[in-house]
DNA sequence: AATAGTATTGCAAATGTTTTCATTTTACGC
DNA sequence: GCGTAAAATGAAAACATTTGCAATACTATT
């Protein structure tokens, strides 16, 4: 293979090494049907033999796309965000980029310091979560017309184009189901909603279907809770709210990390799901399905959204300047084991409500 | 902000905007201390007015760094790695430095063209999982001289420099605390071993203390199952290996994946854990501690692991070329709830225990 | 064999920075 | 106010490529 490397190999020493002048090896990469067969040959060997890697660097100053794209999510660390990065990664990698990745942990200074990063080494564009972002960020996509598209939130006046599902109807559906199945008491579990604009409009959406219910929805306050991604803390604080008396007897999670957790913690006190307890998720994420109980969620299909996300950006950086796009991804709820009927008055603790 | 970007805003703009050369522009953002404070300061408003970003590509011609660190992992949409990515892309972040991702589906021709799309990019350096590479990734790798370094698994005569845990030695704490349970009936569920050193190493560790069991460990090919990273797949597996007669009384499992996926199928098939059948893991995954049992299985610390190799890979890039390091980081048995005392013989296919 | 036409190849300018070295400006002691 | 040293700035080369244009080498046609 390579040789020693002692000599800088750029494309001057492949010229040397081929007997040609440094055009030719260029064009060699770039316009190979313009050489002459037996040229390429040479000039081929002696890549090979010196080793000679192209230098992207000195490609993308002149303009030359740089083949990078930049993906800033909240956090890597979350099953949802991986499956989308994987699809994402996966469907851009196929047109020939590479991903840049930074997470931002949530917060939108750090986000707008990752874009201005990225935009230091020219990615070709740029991929962010949700719609909630700094105004400094928007303005600075805006002025480098750098194409950039926002996933995971459908929005139909987003600022950037989009590709996404309705996280307001998936909060809609998901209350909607837990109406149907009977339940008037239900606990609502939910990530912080600041700068969080998925969950922000899952919420909405699930509190304006409660709401509207004549049945008679119980909004006690003892039974909302805001939980950070995290399944002990999540634990702890839905242990607490399924020791009040009387306790709801549905839970309606705004994602299903926070649902899993909500299970565990009832299995932790007895309670089987769902005769005991109903829960609900938003997401459907990997696993979801095969727990046990399987968990009933309304499914945003990550991977579906990350791999359009991908080939979209992909055309706004390779073709023509398309106009913007807003893609709305199918939401569906997936009934499963977790949610069932309410309980007989009887299985409660003491008396219930009404 | 940022004024029209009809002309292109490079060094040249900014320093006819402030009046000055391009010298001083360019030394204003690496020696920014050798600047009459006026003359910063003009530069700064000239700056800002035209919404100047310098370039990195151009910067990298120079034999600058790139300022970018490539990390190739076989999956992204897997929890363990999603863990070991957040902790190694914050901690080379810290130093300044943007992380390029590829996945290569455990694909080592794969994660070779990914070695080299990074190379054209100029990586400062590169970090893999495991040991497991092609003859050519190695090469390539030596031959360029771009820091490398491997994570996830520890070997005292790997290649490259790596930090990680040994798995080998893991595979014998999963083995070695069954057997103390009293169980000799195990099954063992390990993940396709081929190109995946992580998962070989523990495999042998765990058959090395099983065979020397004088107590008779029973080696039933039937109660050995190969199974992908599916909780579904897995799930069919071990379903079935659970209903031989008799079924092992033990799972040792090559991950937690896997081990998660043998309590779903046995509580799904009505078995209780560990009350009919224990199961432990290995990898310590989140979730892991707080699922319902919680999870015996020997932890390896993937946050710190990536944190360690990325503040590694960050000094070997930045600093001095330092002696080949490996880093050994500590796992530890977590004793949790799926693992218990061998089912009294009665208990086995009907009866319930006491 | 000469000519036109075309397929290859080479030259040199351009890309956006950093840095060395030379030059100019400033400050300070007398 | 002058000389000198130190501080600040500028000019130009260097970095590794791509590409428009010019030059050269073929091919086919007469």
């Amino acid at each position: 293979m390579s040789d020693k490397q002692g000599e800088k190999v750029d494309i001057f020493a492949v010229a040397k090494a081929a007997k040609v002048s440094i055009s030719t090896v260029s064009r060699s990469f770039n316009h190979p049907e313009k050489l002459k067969p037996a040229t390429r040959k040479k000039i081929d060997k002696a890549v090979r033999k010196l080793g000679y890697i192209r230098n992207r660097a000195a490609q993308t100053m002149h303009g030359i796309r740089s083949g990078t794209i930049g993906l800033i999510v909240p956090t890597i660390d979350h099953a949802i965000f991986s499956e989308l990065m994987q699809a994402f990664a996966k469907s851009v990698e196929t047109q020939g980029f590479s991903i840049l990745v930074a997470p931002h942990d949530y917060d939108l200074e750090r986000e707008y310091a990752a874009v201005r990063k990225f935009l230091e080494h020219r990615v070709d564009g740029i991929a962010l979560i949700g719609q909630d972002h700094s105004e400094a960020t928007y303005q600075l996509l805006d002025s480098n017309n750098t194409p950039a598209i926002s996933i995971w939130n459908y929005d139909a006046t987003s600022r950037l184009p989009c590709v996404g599902a309705d996280n307001r109807k998936a909060g809609e559906m998901a209350a909607q189901c837990v109406l149907e199945y009977g339940h008037r008491d239900i606990g609502l579990v939910f990530p912080p909603l600041s700068g969080n604009d998925r969950a922000s409009a899952r919420f909405e959406g699930a509190m304006s279907v409660l709401q509207k219910t004549d049945g008679g929805f119980t909004a006690n306050p003892d039974w909302h809770i805001q939980s950070p991604y995290s399944l002990s803390e999540t634990k702890r604080s839905v242990s607490s709210m399924l020791k009040t008396t009387p306790r709801p007897t549905a839970l309606l999670c705004g994602n299903d990390v926070l649902a899993v957790a909500s299970i565990y913690a009832a299995h932790a006190m007895g309670l089987q799901v769902p005769r005991d307890v109903s829960i609900i998720g938003i997401g459907d994420f990997r696993g979801s399905e095969d727990m046990h109980p399987s968990l009933t969620t309304v499914r945003l299909p990550a991977g579906e959204i990350g791999h359009l996300a991908g080939q979209h950006l992909a055309e706004m950086v390779i073709g023509e300047p398309t106009d913007m796009a807003r893609i709305n991804c199918d939401i569906s709820l997936k009934h499963r084991q977790s949610c069932g009927p309410v309980p007989r008055k009887a299985d409660q603790p003491k008396q219930k409500k009404i």
